[in-house]
DNA sequence: TTGAAAGCGATACCAA
DNA sequence: TTGGTATCGCTTTCAA
């Protein structure tokens, strides 16, 4: 059996509060009677207090939980994602606090034990906000919570609608007007490719519904509405999910001359499909993420580890001020070369 | 104040052992009962059983902890580090557990104290083996842990110094005999560029070491030896500490015709820097990580979701058989376009 | 099917 | 400076 701190108290000859005080509260005994305890404590094989034990008695963990919506594996394919852990990963560093990354089960009943036993002080909620029986869960366990995106009382997110409206302006104002809009799932089950929807409301995903307002925002003002826009539909946020879904589009006859999709990544799977076809099709991503840049994507810059830095920030010291736990960052629009004009026909 | 166990019990009006019979043990009551007490909670805003009370009780925390000897925020930036992530969560979420990832602070005692106080059942220790004292620590707790390099009871790691080898024979049956090796923090404190080193051995970390030495034998078995090789240090594993250590290398007579780096994003800093020039000198990396392949790098693949899948597994459900635990990878000697034979001069 | 009692391993107050 | 005591919130035999 691993010796406890009453096996050292024994050992030593005294109380239980003295060992524990060697440990935690070195001024409250004397440097001989704490060098003694320290000693014997190593020569028994005691390993220190507990973690558990006293994380139990002080009353909090050490620890905010991290919650992603899809499968927690994927989040590490996801380069916006991994930056995004970055930026809190440095922020928990500097506090001291460990990050706990909680997978969630597909089964319900599963997923929601998955948040209520995780052993944490907070959680920070990437991208949820559909998933609000997590938020439920949280709140239900009076633990802090910051999110992604707005409704909350603490979030660090982006003006969606007008980021997105940015490089949708942009294609627009290079004379394109028939655009397909690329998104990940946006209803639960639907297949890749070709989607109609009435309107970016419909969208499953509050963030996807947010960039599709903006993208349709842009179109309208030129007098392309919903439900004429051609909307694709990808099964998963992956490049190879982006090139299943506009494979085939550029088949027909008059397609597309631009494709404005949700995320970078979906937009490099686009490219991916489109090969030569890249050279006379502009393709639009969002968010900015390493690969964009090299692959000349135009694109919506959002500040990755910014945002991840932020919210552990306002999770592990919350500002006195309620108000200003609702951050929207700033974004920008960056144009490089996989936007052009229209080519006259 | 927050309900506990005990204030549904008293508000049902049995005993607390029955509340939580109705939390893990529905077949323990009759339904009718766990119906009354499930809603009385509901009621009293009782948000299940607490995660570290639970722990301690039960003896187990239901996370595994993941060690990066670097700064956990750097580990993001790292691209293969961020793969062996993946798979380590993929195992993870199979097994129902979460991965808490532990920051280790600067100062010694910290680290350990971080290490010391991690609720977790085991730790999955990325890289290390230099550094002993965390595993020292996780001895002294008494927890199974998994590493990516032997020596250990249980690891999953390659065998670094034949795969180094492989690349390094590739070179050098191109005709190459002046090569520069490019490693990341080869002495504790060295500056950035060259650096004169007696031998692999000497270099800090164990990796670094089995690469060097890989990459020395080649070049041995063609008549270069120690101290003659050219060893360019990085002060840090990035793309720009790459460059920053073969700035000026290759503006001096007689410049090296290839430098053989230890890793994917030390070559692609040496070929940023390269520039033009990249088009005569040859470059090899080390994991081959997915830009490697989109910037022509002939590298060496190790499988870095396996052997983060087979690190968590490991240490979830250890093997029966001692000898299962330790484990060595198969590695690919990649080439692409980044070597060609010694031009003729 | 239900309950009583005994911890799990530690911390913190207060008194000595 | 040290020790006694209560408690953190729950699980788990074992007996009823």
């Amino acid at each position: 059996m691993r010796p406890t701190l009453q096996d050292v108290a024994t050992a030593v000859g005294v109380s239980r509060s003295t060992v524990s005080n060697a440990y935690c509260r070195p001024d409250q005994l004397s440097a001989a009677l704490r060098t003694r305890i320290l000693d014997t404590a190593r020569q028994l094989g005691y390993p220190g207090p507990n973690p558990t034990a006293r994380s139990l008695r002080r009353g909090f963990a050490g620890a905010i939980g991290v919650l992603f919506t899809s499968q927690l594996s994927y989040a590490f394919t996801d380069p916006f994602a991994v930056r995004f852990l970055a930026g809190v990963a440095a922020a928990a560093e500097r506090h001291g606090t460990s990050l706990l990354l909680v997978p969630l089960p597909t089964g319900a009943t599963q997923a929601r034990a998955a948040v209520e036993n995780a052993a944490v002080d907070g959680f920070c909620v990437y991208c949820a906000a559909d998933e609000d029986w997590a938020l439920d869960v949280i709140r239900g366990r009076g633990l802090p919570f910051v999110t992604t995106a707005p409704p909350a009382d603490r979030y660090v997110g982006i003006d969606e609608r007008a980021a997105a409206r940015s490089v949708a302006d942009h294609l627009v104002g290079l004379g394109h007007r028939r655009v397909a809009l690329l998104a990940d799932t946006v209803l639960p089950e639907a297949p890749p490719g070709p989607l109609r929807l009435a309107g970016a409301d419909a969208a499953r995903h509050p963030t996807t519904r947010g960039r599709l307002a903006g993208f349709a925002d842009a179109l309208a003002a030129v007098g392309v509405d919903w439900p004429d826009i051609t909307l694709l539909n990808a099964t998963g946020n992956s490049r190879a999910a982006g090139a299943g879904a506009v494979a085939g589009l550029f088949a027909g006859d008059d397609p597309p001359t631009a494709v404005l999709a949700a995320s970078d990544v979906l937009a490099l799977g686009a490219l991916d499909a489109l090969g030569e076809r890249a050279a006379t099709v502009s393709v639009t991503g969002f968010d900015d993420v390493a690969e964009a840049a090299a692959a000349g994507l135009t694109t919506v810059r959002q500040p990755a580890e910014e945002k991840g830095r932020i919210a552990a920030e306002l999770l592990l010291d919350p500002p006195a001020d309620d108000a200003a736990g609702q951050i929207l960052l700033p974004t920008e629009l960056v144009v490089r070369t996989s936007t052009r004009p229209v080519p006259r026909s």
